[in-house]
RNA sequence: CGGGGUGUAGCGUAGCCCGGUAUCGCGCCACAUUUGGGAUGUGGAGGUCGUAGGUUCGAAUCCUGCCACCCCGACCA
């Protein structure tokens, strides 16, 4: 197990490979940037997914499953769309192997696709293809869909969690009769992400509206949820996106009004990823490895016995077979780590690793005593508590971690929130402490670029909060209404 | 694709300048003693030194080609 930990995600290779590693395909693979997420990592997304699915279900939704394949001419179908998305496409040409007779396998070159298939990095396309068939009345409508299912896209860059070249998500599709409809649903989804974030991940979250430089391709508006993470970085966490009539009109799916008129559907689509899973980390992890919020930890309470004769461990095992029973019933899952071929100390560090919120420790000493040792992963910090009432002592403190997490990460994302008025003050802050910089701006691109040219920060977003101010452009002295966020980001 | 760097055991490394068949730590296996914060001792297993060629009596070491990976940039959830 390694040491030399750390929060900042520069290095977080280390502590990263407890839940994820990068893919070891063959060497000469062109595949680069896959990953392996081992089991513990994907029982933690396995979490994140039935807490959000329960979500998407409760406001509406329904999971299908779309296929993995889409034809190229899907994609030329919506401009901004396929511009967007085109340097980035793994395409399928093929669908034969064979024997060259020297024993190599090779391409059959004469099972050439007529049409490539494109590997999707989105599904817009298809599930739009789709739903033309399936809407004909204001009847149809809404068509609240959601899928779970893997992505690919070729980045030249990866990053394990951040930007992997597959990954996995669930991106919601929904179709609308109005206009108003659906920008209600891009704004309750993206709701539904902050609640998620900052409820259960404990993650704090600005909730905002990309710039259109930022937004994504073939959106009229795209909304997001912006975190930043303990080296000052931000991160993009989630996306809702208000996609008008873009692709209504692109894929021809339209739809006879209650007035009788022939119209084009109103559309949005919102997604969050695995990405979810290097926020969590980096904004919560510190050098002694994870620290899970106890709402999404897969393994909430961890007890260790300690013992040294058979007899100790019956005792113990009796004990811990009703506290088991006891927080069982309270809902609190719960894991007795009695391998003897690991000792108490690995023990503590290796679940500590793994962030599991609490820990209980019971010896011969404490049976004597009627005690046990209780620690918590958030402040690393153990006492002696009683037997009596510990399954309610627990429950208790499970509480007050997912707050203090919670608390803690507020309070930093509140100091590194600096409002700025000019460029000079901007690039100070930008390379002292960073976060998140509150200032005002010209509202074109163009200014967007320059500063990101020169200072490798960029627009989070346009936060929804903001309150109408008369202010200047920090680059170009312009008038500006409001304030918007920039950051360094991931 | 541009700029920089690195390839030696499962992982992390020393050795390279100055050529003589590979060092150390972690991990792994066995036994013993241990067990309230990552145990200790003894013994053991594990190596195409990225790869192909060249120089040489002899190459991890020098030379050339190739390959891979990492970091920075363009791209991006």
């Amino acid at each position: 197990m390694s040491k030399g930990i750390t929060s900042r995600a520069e290095d977080y290779s280390q502590w990263y490979n407890e839940l994820v590693i990068k893919a070891d395909l063959a060497e000469n693979s062109a595949v680069r940037g896959c990953m392996v997420i081992k089991p513990y990592g994907y029982a933690i997304w396995e979490r994140m997914q039935a807490i959000l699915d329960k979500r998407f279900k409760e406001t509406g939704h329904s999971n299908a499953y779309f296929p993995l394949f889409i034809p190229k001419s899907f994609f030329s179908k919506e401009a901004a769309h396929v511009e967007g998305f085109a340097t980035e496409c793994a395409v399928v040409t093929h669908y034969r192997l064979k024997n060259d007779g020297t024993g190599k396998i090779v391409v059959d070159e004469d099972a050439k696709l007529e049409e490539e298939l494109i590997v999707r990095p989105t599904s817009e396309t298809i599930i739009w293809n789709t739903y033309r068939g399936w809407i004909e009345s204001y009847r149809d409508l809404p068509i609240l869909v959601n899928q779970w299912a893997n992505v690919v896209r070729w980045e030249m860059r990866t990053r394990l969690f951040l930007r992997t070249a597959e990954f996995l998500w669930q991106e919601g599709h929904t179709a609308h009769a109005t206009r108003e409809e659906a920008i209600e649903e891009t704004e309750r989804m993206l709701d539904v992400y902050a609640e998620f974030a900052e409820n259960i991940l404990a993650v704090p979250v600005v909730r905002g509206r990309k710039t259109e430089n930022e937004r994504f391709a073939g959106a009229l508006d795209t909304y997001c949820i912006e975190a930043l993470m303990q080296d000052g970085k931000a991160l993009q966490a989630g996306t809702s996106h208000f996609l008008g009539q873009n692709f209504a009109k692109a894929f021809d799916v339209k739809f006879t009004s209650k007035e009788g008129k022939l119209e084009h559907v109103w559309a949005t689509s919102w997604g969050v990823s695995t990405r979810l899973m290097g926020a969590l980390i980096m904004a919560h992890s510190d050098d002694q490895g994870l620290v899970l919020p106890p709402k999404l930890a897969p393994i909430q309470v961890v007890i260790v016995p300690i013992f040294k004769t058979e007899e100790e461990k019956a005792q113990i095992d009796t004990f811990v077979d009703q506290l088991m029973r006891e927080l069982k019933i309270k809902d609190i899952s719960v894991k007795y780590d009695d391998r003897d071929t690991q000792r108490p100390g690995f023990k503590f560090a290796e679940w500590e690793l793994k962030g599991v919120p609490v820990r209980v420790a019971v010896g011969a000493r404490d049976m004597q005593n009627g005690t046990v040792e209780l620690a918590r992963r958030d402040t690393q910090t153990k006492e002696t508590v009683a037997q009596e009432g510990l399954a309610g002592n627990i429950e208790q403190l499970l509480q007050a971690i997912q707050e203090n997490i919670y608390q803690k990460a507020l309070d930093f994302r509140a100091s590194h929130f600096t409002e700025v008025n000019s460029y000079d003050e901007f690039k100070e802050v930008l390379e002292g402490k960073g976060g998140f910089i509150s200032c005002h701006w010209d509202g074109t691109t163009e200014t967007e670029k320059r500063v990101k040219e020169e200072t490798k920060a960029t627009i989070r977003c346009i936060p929804l909060d903001a309150k109408e101010e008369e202010g200047i452009c920090i680059f170009t002295g312009k008038p500006s209404r409001r304030r918007v966020l920039f950051a360094k980001a991931y």
